[in-house]
DNA sequence: CCTTAACTGGACCATCGGTCAACTTGTGGT
DNA sequence: ACCACAAGTTGACCGATGGTCCAGTTAAGG
């Protein structure tokens, strides 16, 4: 069990961390800042997080929870229920709409991250995407099509189309892309 | 003009970085080390590149050069002369052949650049692909679409087929999503 | 040659992510 | 109510990094 003041210490760390990558460029956010924003030690950090790319993870697992809940046992047509296509394009526009919301957050934890592509989240998208193409469309190299679509998530370009405020021309491109290839 | 030991050196950094990026882990390649494996001082290193990005696009554009020469005016179908799809495929096929070979000088651009998607590289490529696209298909949003294909190039999905040595199914996945989007 | 602008080297700097050992505190058992 | 001790906290400290700076060196044109 984790004690009292621990737990309230791991809600203040990630409470300032977001703040301040809401507020601040990228590269001004370091674990000494994020300390001290939260008013504690800078060991307390590591011993909560273990590094910067697991309290970014932390950090983003909690942006996600929602929609993976969503997509394993929500209900349609994000949920099982609905046709694979509708699915996968419900799925496509859910994770734009999380993704334009909380850009920074992903950036940072991208820019943290070792080996983005065995993240759990992104196995977790991976196995999802994947696994729809397959049942919609067998005769694609599914595995391989789930790894193209998911690259054009990249914070960088979502970042480009946020700044310009066209974030629904990035998700009905994706989405017209997807249905294009199943069909 | 350059002096002639500058020029000299110059070589002899580029040289030292991509013997030292091949044979090590991108994290072990400090500039430091650059410096040291060039027989120069680190101060030379900065003077000629500017910083980190500075070494790392020269690499890049180095390898690239060819390329871009390529399908601005060499022969088709890469060059001006065959149907846009085709030069759109060949376009493909090339820069999955050129990143597979140069993955981890790739990944030490993408890694020390501050705005990929406004590196000259990136702009060329964009330019090219969107311009096909748009001739090919007049009814995609080309800009769009050419990002998102370009999304696919990132050095860790690279990194991942080649381990497995699958960078095949890598171009032949590619080039058939291609196909398939401006059918 | 000789002048001078270009080039060079490496000590130096701020900052970063991460460690650690000494200290404090919450908690479950009695 | 107390105590023992596991769990948590802290910030000084560490090695490494990218980048700066300037005193000294050197190539090259007149």
């Amino acid at each position: 069990m984790e004690r009292a003041d621990a737990a309230r210490n791991r809600r203040a760390i990630l409470r300032a961390t977001e703040e301040l990558l809401s507020s601040h460029d990228l590269s001004e956010v370091s674990m000494d800042r994020v300390a001290a924003a939260a008013g504690v030690g800078k060991g307390t950090v590591f011993h909560r997080f273990g590094n910067r790319e697991g309290l970014m993870r932390a950090l983003v697992e909690e942006r996600v929870r929602a929609l993976s809940d969503g997509f394993t046992s929500g209900p349609p047509p994000l949920g099982p229920g609905a046709p694979p296509a509708e699915r996968l394009a419900a799925f496509f526009d859910a994770v734009v709409e999380l993704a334009t919301r909380n850009v920074k957050v992903m950036a940072a934890f991208e820019q943290a991250s070792t080996d983005r592509l065995n993240s759990p989240i992104y196995l977790a998208w991976h196995a999802h995407v994947s696994g729809l193409i397959a049942s919609a469309s067998p005769s694609l190299d599914a595995d391989l099509v789930a790894h193209l679509l998911l690259g054009s998530l990249h914070s960088d370009l979502m970042l480009r189309f946020l700044r310009t405020g066209e974030t629904d021309r990035l998700a009905t491109g994706l989405r017209s892309m997807v249905s294009t290839l199943l069909r």
